[in-house]
DNA sequence: TGTACATCAGTGAACGCGCGTTCACTGATGTAC
DNA sequence: TGTACATCAGTGAACGCGCGTTCACTGATGTAC
């Protein structure tokens, strides 16, 4: 028996999505500590007494975003860090998977790359905290590498850490190249890539040596 | 012979520094592009019209506060990545270097890291060229020390931004240890130091390395 | 199937408030002679 | 040193505007019988 939603929480639902995707989208210029409720259901339209039937702030609407920008991440974590093919194979493939990503989803990076460190205290908290469930991820897909014999859980999640901040720092890259003039834009993504990959290899070096 | 400001100059310097300082206050708990001018001349107890014969505007004061924040730092790049001492002292010396810096000018971190990927295009901008800027000269010392020998440029400008990134990284976190409840501050900011040490130091090897 | 009542997503008027910007001003400082 | 005029940092009133929030409401949807 499939679960079908009534008309009315349907309908419901169908606004929230539409103040989630109207916020997001002015977001791409400005910030969310200056969003305003009523910017946001104007770009809907509807009343600005809508909004509070669906969010108790702008704050409010700002950690939904996050779990919408970064839950459904999580089961490309396991694909990316996992463990087939060799290490060059493994650093190509990740790259391109961020770029991809970057590409589907421009303004959802942008707004984890802006908020993560920006004026709202839930949403940096909310941000901190899938970042967090992201190292833990990492960490143990490295365990699973007959190459992480031998590490300390503290040594595993160090270099999770480190892996996770330079995947977010490639995406931003990659989103500040598909923001330059159209022409630029695929020699721009190549640089990127080019020097993501680097970055990269050089990181994986030090891993491989590690216990040297 | 020295050049004395003029008493109007002099006043206008002091206002000019006061209005600066009272935004980066205000900036601890909000975006740049939720501050209002109005804010900031309250908070110096001047009438808001004296804003404008010091800034054009909040995204003006915010550049110039880029300019405060990040134009003071380059002399100490040239000692961070300086030559002298092995590897592991390097390493203790940078991180250390890092966590004094966050420790004296918390507000200026806080909105480098803020602003970096905030919502005025200007700031960002501003932010960008000197982090660019950085990068150059952290390349210029990684090109002195023998162990680049045989680096190709690209490849020095490569990690000369890793670098960089890491730097900011892990001033950020440091800033996160400083903001917890006081007595767990000096718990955190030691386990920030090991994080970002081992984390220096694996990237360290990778550059060892790296013409394996 | 039909009826009577309950629920509740979205409405629209109203409020008090702080915003950015304009303008003509004041009076201390600077300059020319 | 003194005088007469120019400069200009900071003032204070005024403006129109959009903000967040309250409230009682409407009418479609849901539910009980």
């Amino acid at each position: 028996m499939s679960h079908t939603l009534g008309i009315r929480q349907a309908q419901k639902q169908k606004t929230r999505q539409a103040l989630l995707d109207a916020a997001l989208g002015l977001l791409e210029e400005q910030s969310l500590s200056s969003l305003g409720l009523r910017e946001v259901t104007r770009a809907v339209g509807v009343a600005p007494t809508a909004f509070y039937r669906h969010f108790r702030s702008t704050a409010d609407l700002g950690v939904a975003l996050v779990e919408e920008a970064l839950g459904s991440l999580h089961p490309m974590i396991r694909t990316t860090v996992s463990t087939t093919g060799d290490r060059e194979e493994r650093v190509v493939r990740t790259i391109d998977l961020i770029a991809r990503h970057v590409d589907g989803y421009p303004a959802h990076v942008r707004f984890i790359a802006r908020e993560r460190h920006g004026g709202v205290q839930p949403v940096r908290e909310a941000i901190r905290g899938q970042l967090t469930r992201f190292a833990q991820e990492v960490k143990d897909e490295l365990a699973k590498d007959p190459v992480s014999e031998g590490w300390s859980e503290d040594d595993l999640l160090m270099l999770a850490h480190l892996y996770v901040d330079q995947m977010l720092s490639t995406a931003s890259l990659f989103l500040e190249a598909l923001e330059g003039p159209e022409e630029e834009r695929p020699a721009r993504t190549r640089e990127v890539a080019q020097l993501a990959t680097r970055q990269m290899r050089l990181i994986g070096l030090g891993r491989h040596h590690w216990l040297d």
